[in-house]
DNA sequence: TGGTTATTCGCCCTCTGCTGGGGTCGA
DNA sequence: ATCGACCCCAGCAGAGGGCGAATAACCA
């Protein structure tokens, strides 16, 4: 049965009589025999309310400087019970409340979605018939709980006596016999305040949910929901700690029922006396074992044991798969199925991750909370555990701890240091070919990023600046785009020229028009282009000009043109023609040069970068003022230039 | 009571992916 | 000379694997 249909339940079948006791009506209660707080067999086991299948007793409660917290108001909740098969209830999508207990006490928990008048479901009894299991709701008042901090609720919870439905019994923890201890975690507990007024700062809160049977023959239970007043016990004078043990012992135990003892320093609870006092060792500082190697001290011989063996190296426990040994069983155990079994008992309800500890599953669920409890102290930044918090403080101290051997290059992190002599120290670095197009990048992150950029389908249509044609993906259109290169689409009608762009063929057509649209003001000349004026303006109309001076290194003479310099040596200096060739290489530039000959000085030099500006910007001279003889001739018609040639003169 | 087992925490590691600056190249 | 595209590279963070060690629970 899918989550959906998990049947809610309702108002109608569940009764809630929610009272505040007086202190007269608690003693009733007790009376009853169904409302006790702590259980005389068993007490104080403790459980998770957990999503996270976190089963098992949670280490990291807070450490609280008192024993036994004294109830301040009580709520009495009554709630008949629902009788559904196991089958009708799938658990999948519910949270599970695990911890320790014997008899068999699973806890559900709604998801956020289920949260309505009544925030949690509760297994409880178990029928004669196996499949046949109560299903009661209780609905926990919002001033003590409100429902949309359940979900992230911890509870802890202390069994009394009511028989209970057995799920799972790997999974059911040992309850015995209590009452349920529904413990606030620390971002939950500032939003739950007591009738009595605000809570203290600091001030740890529990809900005590104690369930017992009602009358004989009813389907009802009681749910008793209180708050925890753990000042009181906090303010008592220090014991030792036998008395302090005495002194755990529940303030309305039953009678005939065993104690328990719970530690004054932590919240650590056991019924068996040696247990507790096996613990207690865990708070002095008596460490009695002492490493006869290194003098460090211990509290136990097994840990001065295990903690010799790092010292000599033995390893009683190896693998018979591969050659890792290790200190305990345990370790063992753990490393097979990290390496050889991958068996991966913990798995996440939310998704397909399973994982051999449950401390990773743990982790992983916070990828699911976005939970950040690791916050940097200097910047907003907050981390899901501890390494990365510590990882990330690098950047604020600037530490670079890894670094390369060959070139003593520093880095923050160790994979950084690992791609860098990989790449740049490494041989044979794999490299990363786009199956696209056949490029190689030498990064997977960059060749995603040349995916993303090239490959990747854009809905909008990207159009060709050459044609209609349109594309959906940049490498294409860049493809089509290069074809275009040297086409020359642009042909002449009346003769085979062709170019590819089309100023070209407006300029080619005044050859069949005969047309000369650019004149000189000066001198009347007409010309069919615009840079054929501005060479004209330059040569006669320009006193700052300065024509190119070819200057024959044998002889000395001077030839206004390259070619005629060249013909010149072949007869004049044949011996030196490499030269000559060479003089003429350094002459050939992007930028039209004036060659030093007699009369350069570094004031022409100036004008020389002037006559270039000018050049580069004909509109300019064109509309200036010019003056001197001109010799109207047009000397770029002679020296065969094409528009081609003129326009890409002018553009450089 | 001591030894063993199970549980939990903490640390470090690798792999992965994203981001932005720098260098190169072609238009 | 300028600009945009693209690859190279280091920085940084997310996620998960693996193991050492401490401690609680269990058992003989």
């Amino acid at each position: 049965m899918a989550a959906a249909e998990v049947p809610v339940p309702s108002e109608s079948f569940t009764q809630i009589k929610e009272q505040k006791l007086k202190p007269g009506d608690q003693e009733k209660e007790k009376e009853k025999g169904g409302v006790q707080r702590m259980g005389a067999q068993e007490c104080a086991v403790e459980a998770e309310f957990c999503q996270l299948l976190d089963a098992g007793p949670q280490k990291n409660q807070p450490e609280l400087p008192l024993s036994v917290p004294v109830e301040s108001d009580r709520r009495i909740l009554t709630l008949q019970t629902l009788h559904l098969t196991s089958q009708d209830v799938h658990l999948q999508g519910l949270g599970w409340l695990s911890g320790p207990h014997s008899e068999g006490f699973p806890v559900m928990m709604p998801q956020a979605e289920s949260f309505g008048p009544l925030p949690s479901v509760l297994w409880l009894e178990q029928e004669p018939q196996p499949s046949l299991q109560h299903c009661v709701a209780i609905s926990i008042p919002e001033e003590l709980c409100p429902p949309e901090e359940l979900e992230r609720t911890q509870f802890h919870l202390v069994w009394e006596g009511v028989p209970v439905a057995e799920e799972d019994p790997e999974l059911m923890p040992d309850l015995g016999e209590g009452t349920a201890l529904m413990k606030l975690e620390d971002g939950e507990k500032d939003q739950v305040l007591p009738e009595g007024g605000p809570e203290k700062e600091g001030e740890e809160r529990y809900l005590f949910v104690e369930v017992a049977p009602a009358d004989e023959g009813n389907d009802e239970i009681v749910l008793t929901i209180s708050h925890l007043n753990l000042e009181e016990q906090q303010d008592q004078p220090n014991q030792t700690s036998a008395t302090k043990a005495a002194a755990t012992k529940p303030p309305r135990k039953a009678k005939g029922k065993p104690r328990t003892f719970q530690c004054d320093v932590c919240l650590f609870t056991s019924s068996k006396f040696s247990t507790f006092n096996r613990h207690k060792k865990i708070h002095n500082d008596e460490r009695a074992h002492l490493c006869h190697l290194c003098l460090k001290a211990f509290r136990t011989v097994t840990l001065l044991r295990n903690h010799v063996n790092t010292h000599t190296g033995t390893r009683p426990y190896k693998c018979g798969d591969c050659d890792m040994a290790f200190v305990t069983s345990g370790e063992l155990v753990r490393h097979r199925r990290y390496k050889h079994t991958y068996e991966k008992p913990f798995k996440c309800s939310l998704c397909k991750y399973a994982s051999v500890e449950a401390s990773k599953l743990k982790r992983h669920i916070r990828s699911h909370t976005g939970e950040r409890p690791f916050q940097c102290y200097q910047c907003t930044y907050a981390s899901k555990d501890t390494y990365k918090l510590k990882r990330h403080m690098r950047t604020h101290s600037g530490e670079k701890p890894y670094e390369c051997p060959t070139c003593h290059a520093r880095f923050t992190q160790s994979g950084t240091l690992k791609i860098h002599v990989a790449q740049k120290h490494g041989e044979n670095v794999p490299k990363h070919v786009c199956p696209h197009c056949a490029t190689v990048i030498a990064r997977k992150s960059d060749l995603r990023v040349h995916l993303r950029n090239l490959h990747s389908h854009s809905p909008m249509e990207i159009k060709c600046r050459y044609c209609p044609a349109v594309f959906h993906e940049r490498y294409a259109l860049i493809q089509h785009q290069r074809t275009h290169k040297n086409e020359k689409k642009f042909k002449c009608k009346q003769c085979d020229y062709a170019c590819k762009q089309e100023r070209y063929l407006t300029a080619h057509m005044f050859t069949h028009t005969g047309e000369k649209p650019f004149s000189c003001l000066d001198c009347n000349k007409h010309f069919r282009q615009k840079q054929q004026l501005m060479v004209h303006l330059r040569k006669y109309h320009d006193p700052s000009f300065i024509p190119n001076v070819h200057l024959c290194l044998k002889c000395g003479k001077h030839f206004s043109r390259r070619s005629n310099l060249q013909r010149h040596r072949k007869k004049c200096d044949p011996e030196h023609e490499e030269l000559a060739t060479s003089v003429k290489g350094r002459a050939v530039q992007k930028k039209p040069t004036v060659e030093k000959g007699p009369g350069w000085d570094n004031d022409t030099a100036g004008q020389e970068s002037n006559t270039w500006k000018e050049a580069q910007y004909p509109e300019e001279l064109a509309l200036g003022h010019h003056s001197g003889d001109c010799a109207a001739r047009s000397e770029s018609q002679d020296e065969g230039l094409t528009c081609e040639m003129i326009f890409n003169m002018m553009d450089k």
